[in-house]
DNA sequence: GAGTGGTCTAGACCACTTC
DNA sequence: AAGTGGTCTAGACCACTCG
């Protein structure tokens, strides 16, 4: 229906926004079957690689089902899912997707030395100045995550006090801005722990209570060069509902 | 190199499965250069978007990076991944990618009529027969997964007594074969927990100390019919270090 | 058998990086 | 300017589902 090809957003995507509309507003009801691929070529006039490149999009965002040899539908699953572990995205707009309202609060922001450990993880020299910030971020008015985060100072050596947009709501940007590096690839590690005196006392939750903690180091992968630490606590009022789906690859040992 | 074109397997996934093995055995190092996408075209003598679909497959398991303008890398990132969540595999198969040696024990199989929680979860009726099953999977012999899974009996109703094999390492099929539906989606809920004196003993770690949970529900997405009900308890033995990619669409919230 | 999605081809132009 | 990956086209054949 509405495709600009003076826009210069990819067509597949102008499909599956379109699409995902259609869905959402309840125009193609869950169940049912999406127009076939051949016909939405006819109604989007594009071509049909385009039209499932698209749909490939919503299949991976669990919308969308497509079946051989029968059609493509809308999955019944939306409501259930709130979260994806394959991807990042800043806190606030992750606290977002899964349906809370977002707020953050900047705890405190200051310029260390590097320690042994930070140096490891970040691969700095010992000393070398490092950001760090502690951050708690709200959904729906409760605290929900807490984050500590080391990016090494780089080209913002001379600058302190930011503002808590900038390093809240726009931390990816800053960090490319101190790194000069693009952030794209996260390694996480996910851990159970108790909560301790101070996360108990930032979450409202009783010492030794279990939260999920995610360490995460960004890092430009084809150097192996980390570019930032983040310690991440999950109060528990955060639920991680999650999409898997079965492995596409019978032989994942190949090779 | 070493496409068949009369084997049934789709040409992109052979060309992925190729350029992983160069990969792997180091003919292509980490840090360095695919050949291009038209170079590959001449190599195995399939069309580029053969190759893109290849290509694509590596990006997503976090072999290869494409950069725009200058070319496909080898990423440094291979050993530092273990696991993945935003798919599912066989929990010893998911063991084994972890990079542990797996085996599994079950702990004790039987058929119960469904309580009311059950019921909720499954949509099944109450007092409809339910196998239950309690299995443990060990990561280089230590416990790491224990779980107990609900499978309305369905078509297997009268059998009893199943193979270890059947029910740890096919136990996809076997719920497929219980229900008659191919198990393709899973709703997963992660939590972390502490361990109650079942876990510790069968963990052999403290009462009290942390561990991931994970419920999920596999289910025929369409109908939104749950077809199994998993209660999984990860062992801190088993790590998640998983990887993320900085999320592809900026505006998530179109529509 | 008709219609569906899955795979594949051989082109084309564009945006981007690199030199 | 040359080479790269990103997008797009207009076809084709296949495997599968369904009536």
């Amino acid at each position: 229906m509405s495709i600009n090809r003076h826009d210069p957003t990819p067509l597949y995507i102008q499909v599956a926004m379109d699409i995902k509309k259609g869905i959402l507003s309840g125009e193609y009801e869950s169940g049912n079957k999406i127009p076939s691929e051949r016909e939405l070529v006819q109604l989007y006039h594009v071509s049909r690689n385009t039209i499932r490149q698209g749909l490939k999009m919503l299949n991976h965002e669990g919308l969308a089902i497509s079946n051989h040899g029968s059609g493509t539908y809308v999955a019944n699953m939306s409501d259930m899912i709130n979260s994806r572990l394959d991807i990042f995205v800043e806190h606030s707009q992750f606290i977002q997707t899964a349906g809370y309202s977002a707020k953050y609060q900047v705890l405190s922001q200051s310029v260390i030395p590097a320690d042994e450990q930070i140096c490891r993880i970040l691969e700095t020299k010992i000393g070398e100045p490092v950001f760090c910030f502690e951050k708690l971020f709200f959904a729906d008015e409760k605290p929900a995550i807490f984050t500590i985060d080391y990016v090494p100072c780089g080209e913002k050596k001379n600058q302190k006090n930011f503002s808590e947009e900038e390093i809240c709501s726009n931390f990816l940007s800053f960090v490319e801005s101190c790194t000069g590096d693009v952030v794209e690839y996260g390694k996480s590690n996910l851990t159970p722990i108790t909560a301790d005196t101070r996360i108990a006392v930032l979450f409202d939750i009783p010492i030794g209570q279990p939260i999920l903690f995610m360490s995460e180091v960004f890092l430009n992968p084809l150097r192996n060069k980390p570019l930032s630490l983040g310690l991440n606590y999950y109060s528990n009022y955060i639920q991680f509902k999650i999409l898997r789906r079965r492995s596409e690859i019978v032989n994942e040992n190949y090779g």
